[in-house]
Parts: C-alpha cells; sequence; structure tokens
DNA sequence: TATGAATGAGGGTTCATTCAT
DNA sequence: GATGAATGAACCCTCATTCAT
C-alpha cells in the first residue's frame, strides 16, 4: 500500500494518531496495533521510525510540550501593555486546553505513569511563571501576603478541574447551557474570580484593619 | 502455602495490595500478577474471590469512595459551630488527600480510563458541595457575585492540583522546608486564600464602587 | 443451603444435570462448574461423590446405557407374535432416539472421544442384534443374500441419520409437516422401506431368474 | 527457529495439523498447544495468520467442504453413461470417507458443538441429493412409493453408520478379513442392497398385487 | 454430607519487538 | 522506507482437584 517513501511525513502521521491514541488510552492502555490501524502504517515501519513504544510517547510528550510552550509565548508576545500579558497567559492557557484536551489528558497520563518527560517541561513552566508572580507582587500587582507557589496553586487548579469536571458539572448540576457557552462563561468569572483573588490589599482596607 | 482458609481477611488482603497497585500503576498497567506478588496470594485466588479483575477494581473504587465519605461526613459532624462545617470539611478533604493519595491516584485513573463507578461517586459529592455552596451565599457567608460552581472549581481544584504538584514545586523552587511543613504551610494560606475569595463584597466597598 | 444430608438423592441430582451438559457439550466441552450451576450442587461435592469428571462422565453413560437397554428389552417382551420382536425393537429404539437425544448425543461423543465405556456396551448390543438377523435369515424372514453385518447397518445407519439430520431436512427442504408429524411420517416409510429390503427372494422372482 | 517467512507455506502447515488435531479432538479438546506442538509453528504465529482458534476452526471447515465438494462433482463428471452417476457419486462418497476419516469426524463434531459452518455446506449438499433422487423417481430410476427424503437417508444413513463401526464390527464379530478386505466387501453389498432398495416395482409384482 | 478456600496448570489471546524480504 | 512473518513473554481467566472446616 503505502509506498510514498517519504520518512517525515510518515512519522507526522503516526506522531498525530499516537497523541490521540495516548490521550485516550495512556502509554500502558495504549497498543502499537491500535495506533497503527488508526494511521495505517504497519507497526512494523512505526518501530523503525520510533526505536521503541516509549520512544514514541516520548516524542508524543515532547511535542505537545513543544506546541504548548509556542502558545503559552505567543500570547504574552501579543499583550501591548505588560500588565496585561499574565492575563493573557491565562485566557490562553485555558482556551488551549479547553479545546483540545490532549495535552492536558496525557500531561495527566504522564504523572500517574511516572513518565518524567512532560513533568519536567512543566516543571520549568512552572518555575516560570512563580517567577512572574513574584514579579507582579513587586510591582504591587499581586496581593504579596500570599506565597507565589499558594497564589499559583490558586490559578492553574482551577483550569485544570474545570476542563476535567465541566462536564460531569453540566450533567449532575443540569446546567442548560451548550459546553460552548458554559465555557465562555466560566472563563470571564474565572478571571474576575482570579483579580478579586490577586487584588492587593486596599489603602483604606488596610486602615480598616488597623 | 496459604492455608488460613479465611475467606474474608483474604479479601481484605487482596483489597489492600490491589488498591496500592491499581494507585500506583492504573487498571491497565496493573496485572494481576503485580497484585499477586504483593500479597502472596496466587491470582487464581483472586479471581476466584473477585470473579475478574474489573470487578476488583470495581471493589477498591467503592472502598474508597466510601472511606472517603465517612471522613468527609465525620468531619462536618465534628463542628460544632454551623458556620464552621465548610472549614472543616475542607481541611478534612485537604488532610485525606495530603496523607494517602491514593484516592487521589485512583480517581485519576478512573477518569482517564473512563470507569465511571468512582466518577459518579464523585458527581453526586461535588452536587452536594455545590448545594452547601449556594446557602453559603444565601446567608451571605460566600460572595454571591459567583456562581456555586466557579466558586466550588476554585476551591477543589487548587486542592488537586497542590497533591499533584507538592514535590515538583519543592524540587523546582528549591523550598527548603521538609514535605510535611510545606504542607501545613500550604493549608493555612490556602484556606486564608479562600476566604477572601469567598469574603462577600463588604458595604463600604460596594459605597466605593457606586 | 442444601443441606439435606440424603447421598443418593444428591448423586441422582447431579446425575440428571451432568447427562444434559455431557449431551450438550461433551466431556471437554463441559466444566464441572457448569454442572454445579445447573443442579445448585457444589463442584466439591460433585467431586465428594464422584471422585473425578471423567468418572461422572462414565457414570452418566452407564446409565445411560442401562436405561436404554432397558427400552429395548421392554420392547421385544411385550411382543406377543415372535415374528414381530424385530419390528417392535426397531419402533422403540426409534422413539427412544427421537423424543430424547441424550442417549444419542453422548454415544456420538463417547465415540468422538474415545471414550471406551458407551462404546463396548453398543458393540454387545450390536453383537446381539447381528445374531438376531441371522436367525431372520435362517427361518426366512429376511434376505439372506446379504450378510446380517451389512443388514444391520442398513438398519441402524438411517435411524442414527434421521435423528441428526431431520432438523435440517425440515429447513433445507421446506418441508411444512410439524416435527413432531414427519417423525411419525419417517417411522412409517421407513418400516416399510426395511421391509421391502428385509425382503426375502420370491420364488417366481427366482424362477425368473433362471 | 522458523525462519522461512513464508506465510502461504505456514498457514497450509498449520492447517494440516489443525485439521488432524481438530478431527481427533473436536474444537474444544484441541489447544492451540497441541496443533503448535504437532506442526512445530507457534501459537502466537498460528494466531497472528488466522486471528483466532474458532476462525481456524472455520477454515478447516470451509477447506474440507471443498475438498469434499470437488471429489463429489468429479465423480459426476466421470460417469459416462448418464444413469450411472448416481452410482459413482455414491462410490466416491463412500471412498472418501473410509479413506481419509477426517472429514466425517470433523463435520460429527461440528454437528455436536453447533459449529454451523460445515452443516450448511452439508445442508446444500443434501438439497442436492433429495432433487437427484426425484429426478431419478420421475425416470422410472428408484422407487416412487418412498420420499426422496426417506430414500436419502436409507443410502447416506448406511454409509456413515458404516464408517462409524466398522472397526467395532471387525473385533465384536470376529470377522477376520482385513479391514481394506472388509471396507470393499461391504462396498459391493452396499450397492446392490441399495439397487433392491431403490428398484421400482415390476410390473408382474405390480399385477400379483392386484 | 457439604462448602468454599486454595492451588497450579493450562486455556486463548495480545503484545512489543526482531528480522528477512 | 516499508511489510508482515516470527517469537516469547505476559495477560486475564477457567479448570479439575485438594483440603480445611
Amino acid at each position: 500500500m503505502r509506498k510514498e517513501r517519504d520518512g517525515e511525513s510518515t512519522k507526522a502521521t503516526v506522531l498525530r494518531a499516537a497523541r490521540q491514541a495516548f490521550a485516550d488510552h495512556g502509554f500502558a492502555g495504549t497498543s502499537l496495533a491500535m495506533i497503527s490501524q488508526a494511521c495505517g502504517i504497519s507497526d512494523g515501519l512505526i518501530l523503525h521510525h520510533f526505536k521503541s513504544k516509549e520512544n514514541l510517547y516520548r516524542m508524543v510528550q515532547e511535542d505537545l510540550a513543544a506546541e504548548y510552550l509556542q502558545v503559552i509565548n505567543q500570547a504574552s508576545a501579543r499583550a501591548q501593555d505588560e500588565r496585561q500579558i499574565a492575563l493573557q497567559t491565562l485566557r490562553a492557557a485555558f482556551q488551549y486546553w479547553s479545546e483540545d484536551t490532549a495535552y492536558y489528558r496525557i500531561s495527566l497520563w504522564a504523572y500517574l505513569e511516572n513518565q518524567s518527560a512532560l513533568i519536567e517541561s512543566e516543571a520549568r513552566l512552572t518555575a516560570g511563571l512563580a517567577e512572574k508572580v513574584k514579579e507582579m507582587q513587586i510591582h504591587g500587582q499581586a496581593d504579596d501576603r500570599f506565597s507565589p507557589v499558594a497564589l499559583l496553586t490558586m490559578t492553574i487548579g482551577p483550569l485544570h478541574f474545570w476542563v476535567r469536571h465541566r462536564e460531569e458539572f453540566r450533567r449532575t448540576l443540569h446546567l442548560d447551557a451548550s459546553p460552548e457557552q458554559l465555557n465562555r462563561d466560566f472563563e470571564e468569572e474565572f478571571i474576575r474570580m482570579i483579580m478579586k483573588l490577586y487584588q492587593p490589599l486596599l489603602e483604606d482596607q488596610a486602615d480598616n484593619k488597623a
């Protein structure tokens, strides 16, 4: 059948199918046969290009990490006003995860399966974000009574939680909006909640306290 | 070898080992042989007691769900002051997850592997919590400019995130406290952040706005 | 549950269930669990009474052989006219097989599975029948140009074949009679065919030949 | 070990061994390990080529059905005189079954195990034969006082019975001819019996009756 | 007599991987 | 680059049988 002899396009095809399969079933739950069937490329050839299943998994993860990083970076680059960088980044992350759960799911799988490749990429990202929060605190843009790590946790944690549970919410709480509408609504609420949380103590409040 | 002939204790032994194994490696990643080796009970016997691997998994999940529910209920029962129920529940959940990640991990696995047993138990729990948040809003104990779902997401999401990433934080941010200390510190910070987030608009703030 | 402590009735219950199961699925295809489930008696107890699965199978076969022998003997005993013994026997066999195929099926299984218990009982029966055919030939009641074995084969073979294929005939040849009616019709035709086949050469035919 | 890398020959080898094994022990009684050992091909590879044990069984049956059909068709094609087609077919079937009981046994297994693949092929064959018997009756070559189905049963039934019991006959009736001789003798007797049975009523007999 | 706990072997099947073509 | 034949280990599960109770 497939005799195109184009290694690169073959690899890309495999990576696409593998990403979906790994996202759906994790590393252990995905067999090369599944990927092979999904993209019409014999498992022999898959192994020829990627050495081993584990290596293929790693490449999928690296691909995803790079893609995600790019999305985040582009978002902060797009922000003209420097004060809006944080906001833009947040929105970009939210939208990226909302639209395609592959990254979110594979990142979860990787965590559970102790596959560290993705984890490390995420760790670097987190460290960068923590640094930015600290800067915001220094510039009086974030409440400095909380540690950067704590604020970060309050920021990203809900995003993860939302992506994972939004459908369940819709079902069990009988919310009647469409998934898309629900998502947009939450995004706005989320931004407002984050702003309330981050808002530094107002002077008059500080006075009140005294 | 094993000649105890006590079905109940055998089942308990298996359940304990299975919980650990499933938490560590998920359903697909756990083989009966692993469990068998971990608890010294032949896989034939495991199947004799639990019919199938899937059923064993389900029972592990049911066990966990019941255990967690009990912890939560006991916590809210212990609270003397009615206003503190929410706080107590939050602390109990935080501590339960912090001490033993089995529940958290298996719940994640179940989500990823589309095993619905645990999911449904969680869905019921979430619905109950959303109801409580709504009541808090009615009684003026929570900011009613946000939807209950949104507040809930901002509450539980960070908990999940913390449990999952605390070690990574310690490593990449070079935090020098012990894991236990770090955990206690975060708990306090977390409570304070939640309180800030939930705090209803003060009247004078409302005035300021106007 | 079952605490009647009546070994004999237990054995009988097991034998009944086992006969059906073995008839349906053969020796290899029947598991003790199937029998156990069918009659509500634990497989431990089944083995306690019958030593082994193989022995249980043998007992089922012996039961069947004895039962069949009795039917045949009673038939020939009922025949008042000595000349009708053969006919009665034939009819009895036909009816026994037609009503309950357990004997027929288990006899087939035994043949295929090289389980000799039933085979030997059948062999003795066949030898007896061959002897009777020889006597009929001596008394001028059967065509003596054919060997007893050949006549016997022409007599019993069709019976077996009919029992096995009657349903298939009904289906593929679109015969519209009820199974019971079809069976009765064939029985009569069969008797007539056998009589034609057995009929000794008439004298005038012999003359014609000369 | 096996490094031939010739899929077709491998499949043929497996089919040969499988045919024997299934004929000997039936579907349930045959394990892939048995076949694997018999032909020196690992069960993994067997499954690679045949997908499943059940599918392998089906292919064995299809092979046999095709082979048998060919034998039958060739026999009737060989007959020069049109009146001898029936006879030739009968002889061919008799010889095919006598020489190799694989077809006969597997057909029996299939009947007992309710595996319909072979059954249907046989059903078609039987329907065709019934049609031919009817034609013979129309052309005055077969006694039309009997139904085609009845005549067919009297024809094929004894063949089956003979193949199954000839050895038993030899043993219990102390026949001293060789198996081959016995077989040839029976074939001739069988043909003569069939001819007597099929012979239409002679006119003078009809007269005698009147 | 009766149960069911316990075992160990073997069942069919899937799997990642190797290798000849 | 591409296929699919071939392997062997591991998978879940079923089985007949033993044995403590």
